[in-house]
DNA sequence: GAGTGGTCTAGACCACACG
DNA sequence: GTGTGGTCTAGACCACTCG
């Protein structure tokens, strides 16, 4: 078995996932062993492996060694773009509403997310050409954006540059517009919205929002 | 400045990054210069930055250097799961029917993106503790999943399990239930839908696929 | 042509987790 | 304790691309 390169040492163990070579469940050889095998460095055997597992293919411990899942789960990176990035991206002129900016207490179904004292609450509504985008409701950790004022600068976006998160957590759900929400953003009351809650901790909640999208409204991104 | 390690490596860099020190747009040193300083191997320094470009943060090219975007795209990683083992992590006893499997030809809308020729057309709906979980509406390229029934096997699962590929697009949005939608996922007409498209490809189309969620499905995944 | 990132190698030590 | 992956190093060559 003649291998150049990481990519091929990846290919050949994808080949062998797929034909059941490594069963899922089985353990497979470790990687001194595959780098005898396919006549490679270790660290490259280690860099393929390695790819595998970030894609959902592997599992790997240290001692217990590197196994097929006997469920993989697919993973894929997923931009995430800044609201105003999104809209100047379809050629559409950005626009930026506060609509209001008070400490608040934290609603009971985010209390075990955020704890509950009080938090920061900023509402704003990002606009295109004019019309509303997306409405941006979103409690915030006081330690976080201290003085930083949102009135001309959306959150989302100081955000985005300033703060360091290793954790988080993103859903995404449809909601029908109450009369309020259609109100807000122009709709039909009853329209189908997508909206899109994001979480991020750093040792503690920095912040939590969620983002509810004009009618229409399609997240696309390549994989 | 003394650095251990490429995670080290890599918040110095996010450091610089964020407090302008390499400012966007601008170029940073290249890897052996930082591998000097840091009093790394450039092998560290490498793997540093490459994780930074992963996420976003960097924009590296050969020859070209490495440059701090002037838009930068936060990057995340989504898992994508069986719709069986999503309903099976919900304590949930998945059940699935077929609801179609034939030739058909391409609506308008997926032709610029399938072809014109007939694809196969699968429709089926998945169920959770025996009610109505998601319907999947699936055009599979004939070549692939040749003389494969998806009676009793999803083709979701059967593709998760045997295709490569290589590049696709992965997009949500919200619709409301028409009438037959409505009657299928036995809700009422208007509720808001969360839909995921799908698409695959690998040298030329392999899939397309659309997931209508039952009312009120959250898709949450970990970042 | 030449500069920069991409990758490979061989060897080494370390950290973690399993028995 | 001990096996396995995680990582670092120093050096080397390659591939892409910019000027």
């Amino acid at each position: 078995m003649a291998i150049t390169g990481w990519q091929a040492a990846r290919d050949e163990a994808l080949r062998r996932i797929r034909a059941r070579d490594w069963p899922p469940g089985g353990r497979i050889p470790d990687e001194a062993d595959l780098a005898a095998e396919w006549g490679v460095a270790r660290a490259t055997v280690n860099r393929a492996l390695r790819d595998l597992a970030e894609a959902g293919y592997l599992e790997r411990r240290r001692k217990g060694g590197t196994r097929v899942p006997l469920t993989p789960v697919r993973k894929a990176t997923f931009a995430i773009p800044i609201i105003r990035q999104d809209i100047e991206a379809r050629g559409q002129t950005p626009g930026y509403r506060l609509l209001s900016d008070r400490s608040d207490t934290v609603p009971a179904a985010l209390r075990d997310r955020l704890g509950d004292g009080p938090m920061r609450h900023v509402t704003a509504l990002h606009l295109a050409d004019g019309t509303p985008y997306c409405l941006e409701d979103r409690w915030l950790s006081p330690r976080v954006a201290e003085g930083i004022r949102f009135d001309t600068l959306s959150a989302n976006e100081w955000l985005v540059g300033n703060v360091t998160f290793s954790e988080g957590t993103l859903a995404f759900h449809a909601i029908a517009a109450d009369a309020p929400l259609a109100q807000t953003l122009g709709c039909d009351p009853g329209a189908a919205l997508l909206a899109v809650d994001r979480e991020t901790r750093d040792q503690g909640p920095i912040t939590w929002v969620r983002l509810i999208y004009a009618p229409g409204y399609r997240m696309e991104t390549g994989l």
